[in-house]
DNA sequence: TAGGCCATGTAACCGGTTACATGATTAG
DNA sequence: CTAATCATGTAACCGGTTACATGGCCTA
């Protein structure tokens, strides 16, 4: 998932500024499944530029620096088609969660209930936004993958909840934890 | 989720090699939220040995390399347990697939087939998996692990196989997808 | 008046991957 | 005979993050 191709994504569906292109990247509706940093997003939309795949158009703006909007080019578009022509990749998921879970005998109970609150909150954030986000697009293909993420994330989410008891309960005790820092 | 913290993770189970160490990540029971590659695994079995907080023993074999068996010291394992204390950071989960489907229209039916057929097969391989290593493991919390992934890889199995037809027929037909590259 | 939002951009840094080097053994 | 598995390690590379620079406007 290189950031090229999220530009050009988030691009075609509509014309954007970088500033514009991150917010929709941790927060759109492509944040549950992707994320990109500024320091990544500008220095791209400058190679997209100089290589025909997408233009700029500049509004100056009282007080703040220039809007600098971007629009995909036809280049680009036939671009961004051939690479979603490929095969994708493997989906990436990394989760400190569950390495924590995983050695949950060796925590506190505080630890584990910390963990697994957070984790609780986290998924539920998700959820809202996937919800607040597929109630407002009337895109078939952005409404699958918008209840992709609805189905797969209440699955998540009831889990935890169901289960966060017993998670807490496999922490290890007060004597254990402290016997093992010793 | 930084190589280290995962490593003397995987050693607090039980003493490995460095292939060991990445067969886990990759094929284990950890693999399915986590992964490394030798690149990263060498260097810092050697850097935490440096810093005492794991040991290795050689075994000599005929034709391979020596065998480096690293075991976790208590050291090492009071720095573990501090790593699991802070708050776990949140999830990171990207995908190549869903950013295609979320483009389907812009795809031919037969690159969409292709990604979600893909996909399917890549749950199942997962989830095949985690039956496997759920089942041979009497240790509770890594049951616990397995059970979260269980449930939502199942969800998302499932998800997958009931709508894989109604993606595929949000590919552009063949003349849309044929204009939008010229 | 502090902090967040809007807005762009650069440079240093870094964690981790890829590719390479080496090589015996075993299974298909 | 080929490919995979076992087994360790290095070096180059690279994609991306973090932090910094700049600064006005608006809200709590």
């Amino acid at each position: 998932m290189n950031t090229q191709t999220l530009i050009l994504a988030i691009l075609n569906f509509d014309d954007a500024t970088g500033y514009e292109i991150k917010k929709q990247s941790s927060e759109g509706a492509f944040s549950f499944f992707v994320d990109i940093s500024f320091g990544s997003i500008y220095p791209t939309l400058s190679r997209l530029e100089a290589e025909g795949y997408v233009t700029s158009r500049s509004e100056s703006q009282s007080g703040k620096p220039d809007k600098k909007i971007y629009a995909i080019t036809d280049a680009g578009r036939a671009e961004f088609i051939k690479m979603l022509d490929v095969v994708p990749q493997r989906d990436k998921f990394k989760s400190e969660f569950l390495l924590t879970g995983m050695c949950a005998d060796l925590c506190s109970q505080k630890t584990i209930e910390q963990a697994i609150n957070k984790q609780i909150a986290d998924t539920q954030d998700i959820l809202d936004m996937i919800i607040d986000r597929g109630q407002s697009c009337d895109h078939a293909a952005t409404q699958w993958v918008t209840s992709f993420g609805l189905h797969v994330k209440q699955a998540t989410l009831e889990y935890l909840k169901n289960n966060r008891e017993s998670l807490i309960a496999l922490a290890g005790d007060q004597q254990v934890v402290k016997d093992a820092a010793e």
